[in-house]
RNA sequence: GGAGAGAUUCCCGAGUGGUCAAAGGGGGCAGACUGUAAAUCUGUUGGCUAAGCCUUCGAAGGUUCAAAUCCUUCUCUCUCCA
């Protein structure tokens, strides 16, 4: 098989391949040109979002033409694939913005270089796409009854399906067909609740063209729990730092389950399979915090990635750098005032409320510096502040903050 | 246009006059066990100046000593019929 196609079978990348044969021979002729569409529906990337790309890194070391297509113009739409509900719509001016956001942080991960690293926007097609030719043009090739056995609607028969859902498999296709023209795109990659939608594409620019076209869907990335991928307490694990702080981030990867290890270190990072197996058959914290690091390292940069690395060496006891945790800045003169402890858990932004503080206390999880604050009443003074004038608070075992009093 | 059903706390979902800050489950948080893991068990899970008070059951009014629960209007969702 093509040594690319090798490699992305390897590090657990393929879930289905229309035809892995036709598609292993078009490689091995020489570049094929192959796209992977996200549609901009929030301001950040998240890291569910990302499998496809790091296949798109693959991809593109290996010799191949990738474009990053942002679907400004599906985004209008919303795909129905794999959820359960319709989507809010989102404003045209939201939209442009996201897509903006996206393509500032895809360029980061890829480096787009318009050459065999590209991207392009959907919404250029789309936007003005004139109804009543569209239906004759592309309509025709669609038929209901077909689409109606994909597994994306039947899921849907039961809650609902608006017709501009339904209508979202014939843009998709079409974008295909458009990168095919525009591009001489060949190849369609995503999540595996892509497939219908990369099939009715695929046959549609065999309709339309006469041109065999490819599909190849990656497994949607569980957790060895069955959870989705990338969840935190705080929803989603985004790209953007304002929103998933790189600690946090790095503190994600840092706490997979063992049995997570070897299939996130193949897919998330770019270290060759072979140190991946060695890592994840030995000491398997160390393999944890190697894969925070390089997964941090890849998304954040390597010195976020040593912050977060020093960090949180500091907080759990490792020694490290202290000055790498997360940490919030309060006024001296409220711990010389006797700072109420509530206060105190809530301002460092350990607790959202004072009743959860007062949760944390009661329940044992709230520890100022060494100690355990057992009286939700007492205050903390300033003789808690070390000779820096800083304190380190936590709650529970996992959260950590360093206070510094100014 | 007609006939029904529905909107409950982060989510799902009970509740049909006071005993309701609202069952149960999920999720979250904390504790135990550990390895910053998973699984398991236990506790907890609207806010506050915590005795008590305040806000919350789609929105606005009304009845009542008392409303998530009854009445009126409105908004939205779903199903069936045309």
């Amino acid at each position: 098989m093509n040594p690319a196609l090798e490699t992305l079978k390897a590090r657990g990348f393929v879930q289905q391949c229309t035809d892995i044969e036709g598609l292993s021979a078009l490689m091995d002729q020489g570049p094929v040109t192959f796209y992977i569409g996200c549609d901009p529906t929030g301001p950040s990337l998240h890291i569910g979002h990302m499998v496809p790309f790091f296949a798109y890194r693959h991809l593109v070391e290996a010799g191949h033409i990738g474009i990053a297509l942002l679907g400004g113009g599906t985004a209008r739409i919303g795909d129905p694939s794999g959820k359960s509900e319709m989507r809010k719509m989102i404003s045209y001016d939201a939209i442009d913005a996201n897509a903006e956001l996206f393509r500032g942080q895809l360029d980061r991960f890829i480096g787009f270089d318009g050459k065999n690293r590209r991207h392009d926007n959907n919404k250029h097609w789309l936007a003005d796409l004139n109804y009543i030719e569209f239906l004759r043009d592309i309509g025709r090739h669609f038929s209901v009854n077909r689409m109606l056995t994909f597994e994306a609607y039947k899921q849907r028969m039961e809650t609902g399906l608006s017709f501009i859902e339904f209508n979202y498999q014939l843009l998709q296709s079409y974008d295909f067909l458009q990168l095919y023209k525009r591009h001489g795109c060949r190849l369609q990659i995503g999540g595996d609740d892509q497939w219908g939608n990369i099939v009715a594409g695929m046959e549609l620019i065999r309709r339309v063209e006469g041109a065999e076209a490819f599909g190849l869907t990656f497994p949607l990335v569980m957790t060895s729990d069955g959870k989705k991928m990338g969840k935190t307490e705080k929803g989603a694990l985004f790209l953007d730092p304002a929103m998933t702080s790189p600690y946090d981030f790095f503190q994600y990867w840092r706490n997979v389950s063992d049995g997570d290890v070897l299939r996130f270190l193949l897919m998330f990072t770019f270290l060759p399979i072979d140190e991946c197996r060695a890592l994840a058959s030995g000491d398997i914290n160390g393999a944890k915090e190697r894969l925070a690091w390089e997964v941090t390292a890849l998304i954040h940069g390597k010195d976020e990635a040593d912050k977060a690395l020093a960090g949180a060496k500091a907080a759990f006891g490792g020694g490290g750098d202290k000055s790498a945790m997360p940490t919030a800045e309060l006024s001296r003169a409220r711990f010389e005032a006797g700072y109420p402890v509530l206060d105190l858990f809530v301002d460092a932004g350990l607790a959202p409320t004072k009743s959860e503080a007062r949760r944390l206390v009661q329940q044992g999880g709230a520890v100022v510096g060494d100690a355990q604050w057992k009286d939700e009443k007492a205050p903390v003074g300033a003789d808690a502040l070390d000779a820096e004038g800083e304190l380190v608070l936590r709650a529970g075992k996992k959260r950590f903050v360093r206070v510094v009093a100014s």
